[in-house]
DNA sequence: TCAGTGATTAGG
DNA sequence: CTAATCACTGAG
């Protein structure tokens, strides 16, 4: 199926958080291609949202979020897990998707884990890398939607906000 | 329920 | 420089 191109990513990180699921992560390790489909996601907008890495301002490690929609935002948290997230927007707008969960492996620091993926992976271009990409599925699967995880800190209304977003069917952690 | 683990950040 | 915090996971 066709990889996923810019103008998908430019929508904002709800939208593209909706989308997402039921697509196909591709991820190459070696000669071989692993595919995925992305079962769980969150969306982080950068206008505002106390949650957001990027509310606080651009610094070393948000930096990615401010490229255009379509690059990747990696990051490094509770020493030990790497988050995988997909920019969305125009450059400087900072908002991002974080990738939860892909088919078999539910939880952000075990997508990374198992797929491979770590600071090398930080602003990669989701639509010219050789190595990710996501490609269409056809499939759109109905979701859950619920209130953001690990993100107390927030406060209202934030913390509230309906924008996690699982594959009905999946395990709800 | 709770320890582990280290980059990142704000503040002195 | 210091110390607090953290978009989590796995063992018990």
């Amino acid at each position: 199926m066709p990889r996923v191109d810019r103008t998908f990513f430019m929508e904002d990180a709800v939208t593209v958080a909706r989308r997402l699921p039921g697509m196909e992560m591709v991820v190459k390790s070696g000669d071989r291609a692993g595919r995925y489909m992305i079962t769980e996601t969150e969306a982080y907008l950068g206008d505002g949202d106390r949650a957001c890495h990027a509310s606080k301002g651009r610094t070393a490690r948000t930096e990615p979020m401010f490229l255009e929609g379509g690059h990747l935002y990696i990051y490094f948290v509770y020493g030990m897990h790497w988050m995988l997230n997909v920019v969305t927007g125009p450059a400087d707008h900072p908002e991002a998707v974080l990738i939860r969960g892909v088919s078999h492996f539910p939880g952000p620091g075990r997508v990374t884990r198992c797929l491979g993926i770590d600071s090398s992976f930080n602003r990669e271009d989701l639509t010219l890398s050789d190595r990710i990409w996501i490609e269409e599925t056809g499939f759109s699967p109905e979701l859950v939607a619920g209130p953001r995880v690990g993100i107390a800190y927030a406060g209202e209304p934030w913390v509230s906000k309906p924008w996690r977003f699982v594959i009905r069917n999946e395990k709800e952690k």
